[in-house]
DNA sequence: CTGAAAGCGCTTACAG
DNA sequence: CTGAAAGCGCTTACAG
């Protein structure tokens, strides 16, 4: 590949010093507009780009690294977003890696951006225990997205993971059902504890505690929508995420129940479809994005204080909010 | 945030010379049992990680760098996975950047892919023309993924995207259809052409060459359902990929339609949920992206002449493929 | 503006 | 194994 080229070959081609090439890079302002002419010419012709690693050595990167529990998942993604478009107000670039759902490939990822001094990191979701985080978090600024901090020196970001269960569920119950089943994730972390407690809390407030379902997205589902008295089944279902949500109403209506009314999570691209007009619980994933910018920003000039933020979830209805057979 | 620890410091902890700790961290090989264990405690209790940066100065960085077009749409995730696994059986990193289906967005993130230094780059469908692709493989390695070669110095990995559109719109064909909609991209690019040329070919094997309908994803699906002559309504589907087709079947079903058989494309995870149940043409993302990897690595070694490959798609059938009415 | 120099944190080769 | 040194490609401060 052709051959390297460095500040030397820019200045030497140039017919300038150096120091001359390094100053047109940045502080342009006092450099007379025909050496920096020449200077950018020479750049252009060579094909000349800074070597990041050399300009950054034992300086600040000005790079956020993003670690992605999982990629596939839309919902991710629109975090990610929001971590892009806050980083670029801040004149920040962002490195992103995945954990792939693998503790050892996350601690991996994270262990990379340590290596290569990211600014700061911001771990969605993440799957390590919190004393890894807390680990990482002394070494560089770090953000949970969508988990609570896992100790003093560990800023987060999430939703009322409570709320979005409860508004979930009171949306159910108002639609006329009485049996609903919450269909969960499979790995029990804070964001599924607090969904149910949403969920368990607005059946109780409704005097409904008894009727409370709970089955893991694993396990069978179809068998759980019959475990009311005398096997009656169920009329709703609340998903853990949208995936979740669309997974157990398909299983419902293949054994052969009528559509349930259906509400999953995050309001992810394909709750959309008209097809399957999923009402979703919506987090607002571009503000996440965003405020877990703004907190490594802020423990970059030196903010020592931990900061958890926790934003406001919303229902959006939809077509699968369909009211309870008789009511 | 704590204070930088190096080398220097490793050394001084554990009370031997700096190329001691260097030497431990790699060859450690010809190191003593004893000193070894000295520096390793040193690195654990000071927290020590090498600085990348430092490291690779002038070096090969051991990393790839991979732009995505769009996080989230899952395909793309799964290529991505592919180039993990290639990657890691290399011993090379892997680094993400999206570009967010905007050129200038990827071109930056090519940029800091070159400032970077990485070994090589992977372009996953990039926007950009083939110009900028060329150039940045003048610069580092680098292979297009679902995009054919923009030039010689440019390796790529592909499907052969006619026979796609073909094995979907022939396996609608033998369902009985006659009028098939094929709902390509809303921009055109070389995967939509060669999906169109199968569709298009295919509908001339069966004799039905003036039965072909085109329409984008952004017009009007449901006016162009009906195109066919004395207004005679689409029964099928050929969607460019698994989104825009379950977006036009269920335009479709909304407007009054019955069912339409229908065909996506990528056989991407939400495919494959029973309440869709979308008959899918499928790409072996997993070996595009262990392929991908191969050539960067070639490359990397030495080799000059452009390789491109190109692989074979196939049919993956489910509950869509609905014979058509009256066959 | 130039030129010489130190420093960032590492690797590598070499004499001892 | 140690120790001194050069080099990777840049930035920064300084004397002229």
């Amino acid at each position: 590949m052709v051959r390297r080229v460095t500040q030397a070959d820019v200045a030497a081609r140039a017919g300038v010093s150096r120091a001359l090439v390094s100053l047109v890079l940045r502080d342009a302002a006092k450099v007379s507009d025909h050496r920096r002419r020449v200077v950018l010419d020479a750049i252009a012709e060579l094909g000349y780009r800074p070597d990041a690693a050399a300009r950054h050595l034992g300086r600040r990167t000005r790079t956020i690294g993003v670690v992605v529990q999982d990629l596939h998942y839309p919902f991710f993604a629109e975090v990610v977003d929001g971590i892009q478009s806050g980083a670029a107000e801040h004149g920040l670039r962002v490195l992103i890696n995945t954990g792939l759902r693998d503790p050892d490939v996350e601690r991996s990822a994270i262990e990379t951006f340590l290596e290569l001094r990211m600014d700061g990191v911001a771990l969605i979701s993440p799957a390590l225990p919190d004393e890894r985080l807390v680990e990482a978090a002394g070494v560089v600024p770090t953000v949970l997205v969508g988990r609570p901090p896992a100790g003093p020196g560990v800023d987060a970001v999430v939703t009322d993971e409570r709320l979005g269960g409860l508004l979930a569920t009171r949306h159910l119950l108002d639609l006329g059902h009485r049996r609903i089943l919450d269909v969960t994730a499979d790995v029990e972390n804070a964001a599924s504890a607090g969904r149910e407690a949403g969920y368990r809390q607005a059946l109780e407030e409704a005097g409904l505690g008894d009727a409370a379902r709970i089955v893991r997205t694993g396990d069978d589902v179809v068998a759980a929508a019959g475990s009311w008295p005398g096997g009656a089944r169920a009329t709703a279902l609340f998903g853990h995420d949208d995936f979740v949500a669309v997974d157990a109403w398909s299983r419902l209506v293949e054994a052969g129940d009528p559509a349930p009314a259906v509400v999953g999570y995050d309001n992810t691209n394909f709750a959309g479809l008209p097809l399957l007009s999923l009402t979703s619980v919506d987090q607002p994933r571009l503000l996440m994005g965003r405020t877990a910018v703004e907190m490594l920003v802020e423990r970059v000039a030196g903010r020592t204080e931990p900061r958890h933020e926790v934003l406001t979830p919303t229902l959006v209805r939809r077509g699968s909010s369909r009211p309870a057979p008789g009511s």
